[in-house]
DNA sequence: ATTATTAATGCGAACGATTTGCGTTTGCAT
DNA sequence: ATGCAAACGCAAATCGTTCGCATTAATAAT
């Protein structure tokens, strides 16, 4: 059984049918190591032989970060929404505010403050938000 | 001189004129602890006798970050953006996901982080953006 | 104080991203 | 193979935000 036939599971176990389209959007993003916008998505999709209408694909992404297959991603420079495979974990970006280049950190510094937050609180915590931005080497010497 | 006249002051000193909306605008914030959205400044200033233009909000805050005296702010599960006086100091909010309660946080967990990331990746870091997503403890009774 | 200058405002239209309504197509249970 | 509901395509609607342009008002010049 390969990677595809994992997604199709999912889909089946969520009483949500099984179609080009969303097995499509799910091959995109695996092309992809950053969010990306639904725009591109669909782009992508109709150069890789896949048309799909704008609308369609919001309502698969609507449906995949249902069941946990994708991620919506929100940065505070763009006023779209970004998407990816959700696979596992969570990330943040660093991003250049020149360039727009975007490096994901491996690293996240947040668990023992998220713990003590919950403690403290009282609330359940269940997930952050974290972007940094700046300047990249680059455009510090462009500036 | 009062709070009000320091900043008019600013307005002054960026070349900028000092209006009764833009005056409006600032008096309006100070009385939030928390971001709002300008659709909420435009009908808060009408119900105190400001009547102001939506596109007008638009600008006048535009011109209120530019010279500082305003900070916008991007949560990741809204697509708006909201507005708060700028205090100086930046904040973190943690966030209700079933009341939208927010609670502001008066630490940030990050500085050290921050000044390492730079180190590591020769970026010049500016400013970062961190929201912390769960439930309150009402809400945890509820669900 | 009056007038001239030009930034700020109001209004409506435009915009980009996203959502919705509805008729048509397709996956899938029978 | 057939029927039904879910998915889809398309066009129109919506939401937050921006823009162009004519009007108003804050400040500088007289």
């Amino acid at each position: 059984m390969n990677e595809i036939d994992e997604y199709k599971d999912i889909l089946r176990e969520h009483g949500l049918r099984v179609t080009s389209k969303r097995l499509g959007i799910v091959s995109l993003l695996k092309g992809f190591d950053y969010p990306v916008d639904a725009k591109l998505i669909c782009e992508g999709l109709c150069d890789a032989g896949i048309c799909i209408n704008l609308s369609t694909v919001y309502r698969a992404l609507e449906s995949l970060v249902e069941v946990g297959v994708v991620r919506r991603i929100n940065f505070s420079d763009d006023a779209k929404v970004f998407y990816e495979l959700n696979r596992g974990g969570h990330r943040h970006f660093l991003h250049c505010m020149g360039c727009d280049e975007l490096i994901s950190l491996d690293v996240c510094p947040l668990s023992d403050f998220q713990l003590a937050l919950a403690k403290e609180t009282k609330y359940r915590v269940v997930s952050h938000n974290l972007d940094i931005y700046g300047y990249c080497p680059k455009c510090q010497v462009r500036k």
